[in-house]
DNA sequence: ATTGGTTCCTGCTGGC
DNA sequence: TGCCAGCAGGAACCAA
């Protein structure tokens, strides 16, 4: 499910293909993903040269010669599909949204089974101000973001921590399986309430989350590598998790026999180990 | 103001 | 073998 590593992986794969080459055409066969599409969306971007394609927290940025940006949300079962390179487009699938087509002959289409997702877009100038940043918290992997500041977003929270972790506004980027992946690497329970996470744990929190974050990435951009070669397609990977998935499995980082649990939260699965984690 | 619960959507899985 | 309930989840929305 497409969280900050794996909307870096895209961006990055999505780079190699579309940037410095003109948009021809922007086909939207439907409306709506999860709001309506921007009215006159087509008219605004074609013609325009991509000039750079970059993320910021789960949002695809599409920086267009005119001062413009398309914003791109994966949602949850998102994906870019690239065309390969050389060779015709194959005929479009179901659930393929959005299609763009650039004028060396590069399809690329935004297939979303659930229509999480989201396509919009910002005038040029209008970017920082755009309603989906609004109230967005640090980028992890930033240097805005550290123990401290951490600390201070967490202070006064009488949530649980991994609910704290999934608000946007405490730290952009991080979903389900990050959320649980960070607390188990810092040793800190999902169901401790956020304000009691004080200077120190905040601190070894924040270098979990950048280790976790920094170690995705790298796992899908030697993916990405091969996984262009060969298809020329952008998906999802492989992915080793300590604990996330692993309800009954051994606990992998301590000697405990306990295995690991599976609690809900907030409606949504939380993977820990009781005795690691406290 | 903060927080918890619900909703959107479709594909896949497990149980009978 | 086939059916169907349950589950997956980001973020907007609503209600307390």
């Amino acid at each position: 499910m497409p969280e900050l590593p794996e909307v870096e992986t895209v961006a990055r794969g999505l780079s190699l293909r579309m940037e410095g080459k003109r948009l021809k055409t922007l086909d939207l066969h439907r409306p709506d993903l999860r709001r309506p599409m921007p009215t006159g969306l087509k008219a605004l971007v074609e013609g325009r040269v991509i000039l750079g394609i970059a993320r910021r927290a789960k949002y695809v940025l599409m920086h267009l010669s005119d001062g413009g940006t398309l914003i791109v949300h994966l949602g949850m079962s998102g994906r870019m599909l690239l065309s390969d390179p050389g060779v015709p487009p194959t005929a479009l699938e179901k659930h393929d949204h959005v299609v763009f087509t650039l004028e060396d002959g590069t399809v690329v289409r935004f297939n979303d089974a659930r229509r999480f997702g989201l396509l919009d877009y910002a005038a040029p100038g209008q970017l920082a101000d755009h309603r989906v940043f609004e109230g967005l918290g640090p980028e992890p992997l930033g240097n805005e973001f550290s123990g401290p500041v951490l600390a201070e977003a967490l202070a006064g929270k009488s949530t649980p921590l991994k609910a704290a972790l999934l608000d946007q506004r405490v730290v952009a980027g991080i979903g389900n399986i990050y959320a649980c992946e960070s607390l188990y690497y810092a040793g800190l329970s999902p169901r401790r309430i956020a304000a009691t996470v004080t200077a120190a744990r905040a601190e070894k929190l924040a270098q979990a989350i950048r280790d976790v974050l920094t170690k995705a990435i790298a796992a899908g951009g030697s993916s990405l590598r091969d996984y262009v070669q060969t298809s020329g397609e952008l998906g999802y990977f492989q992915h080793q998790w300590a604990v996330y998935g692993k309800e009954g499995e051994p606990c992998p980082g301590c000697d405990c026999d306990k295995a690991i649990q599976r609690i809900v939260q907030s409606g949504r699965s939380t993977f820990y180990c009781a005795k690691r984690q406290r």
